[in-house]
DNA sequence: GTCTATAACCTGATAGAC
DNA sequence: GTCTATCAGGTTATAGAC
């Protein structure tokens, strides 16, 4: 008993520190967190945090791979669907990827930060051959031959991630509330398909 | 004489030193590089760093300052002239700003993480405001009254930085080589005004 | 201005008591 | 399992000689 929990409380020390951990390394960074902040954070004292993890480098890992497969894994799935359209997808994809980062809006800008940092390190954890050999490529090319396939899933990723990467610029300039970015980004869900129809159209 | 050259050998210590930091704070990030990676890189030595600028901090604060001018430096000017069209504003911007882009690379990752670790430091150097009551926005108001012209912005913005946001990814899986990236980026110069286009007339 | 040496502090990790 | 105390190494910054 005592175990899994989301209410953050009467969870197991080693969950805790997870917990913690996740939260401090998400919004600092690696290099920018003390194991000492996630001990405050996670109520307990470092050297516990030493006694279940070894070390801050191996709890780090534990966090990424766990974060690069949230960010990845709802992604390939979808993109190499053979029973959906390409329209299907791009809606599916936008709409439940668009709802993934609402829940972990830090999400983007960690992974890509953490693998610049340290591309060598997460190379082989990214499966960024799969989405690129994926259904929704192939669908792509015989869509739109005229048009290398890459540039359409950038287009579709970054209809929906990037407002989530620039969300920080946004709001230290105080030009745009929590609440209403989650407004336009609710919009979005809506729109990215049009948009993405129109755009494969275009002469 | 002995300075302002490009050739990187010949300059003044002073100058050497941030030629030295910008690049070591650009790849590894301000918590991640340490002073001694400065000096070396700078081909000085550890004191001469702090007799320059007095503090790691104080010359991060030059380099960021000098990378936030050129981020959004390029952008205001294009989106506020009152003498080009929309669809010239466009094309201005994606051509221009993807140049610029392609010769720093690092740049939108290195800004972007930076603020979002340190919001309030550089919350009142971003010039977002002088970019939200542009007059892009007003033209956009007027092109499509019925959609919120943010999300143009975001799409405009998007579409050009996005794929250097990803960059990392993509480079660390060794799907994409450096040449056949900057090829790609090429085509996308000529392809962001008739994507956007498209979405603008979009139903 | 530039260097070496070192101070002052911080950080990850462990020893050892309970 | 959990704590306090502490070590060993690294980091920024400065003192002081040249």
């Amino acid at each position: 008993m005592a175990k899994k929990k989301s209410v953050e409380v009467d969870l197991s020390t080693e969950e805790k520190i997870k917990e913690a951990a996740q939260k401090v390394f998400l919004k600092k960074g690696y290099a920018a967190t003390r194991t000492r902040d996630i001990a405050e954070e996670a109520g307990i004292n470092l050297a516990l945090l030493n006694y279940y993890f070894r070390s801050k480098e191996k709890l780090f890992d534990l966090i990424m791979l766990e974060k690069l497969e949230k960010f990845f894994g709802a992604i390939a799935p979808v993109l190499n669907n053979v029973e959906t359209s390409l329209d299907e997808k791009i809606a599916l994809f936008s709409n439940n990827y668009i709802d993934l980062l609402s829940a972990n809006p830090e999400l983007p800008l960690f992974i890509l930060s953490e693998v610049r940092h340290n591309p060598e390190r997460f190379a082989h954890k990214l499966p960024v051959a799969k989405i690129a050999d994926s259904n929704f490529m192939k669908q792509m090319r015989e869509r739109r031959p005229d048009v290398n396939p890459i540039h359409f899933l950038m287009n579709v990723l970054g209809l929906s991630v990037f407002p989530f990467i620039m969300k920080p610029i946004f709001h230290a300039s105080g030009i745009l509330s929590e609440k209403v970015f989650q407004a336009r980004i609710e919009e979005r869900k809506a729109l990215i398909p049009k948009w993405v129809n129109a755009m494969l159209k275009s002469k």
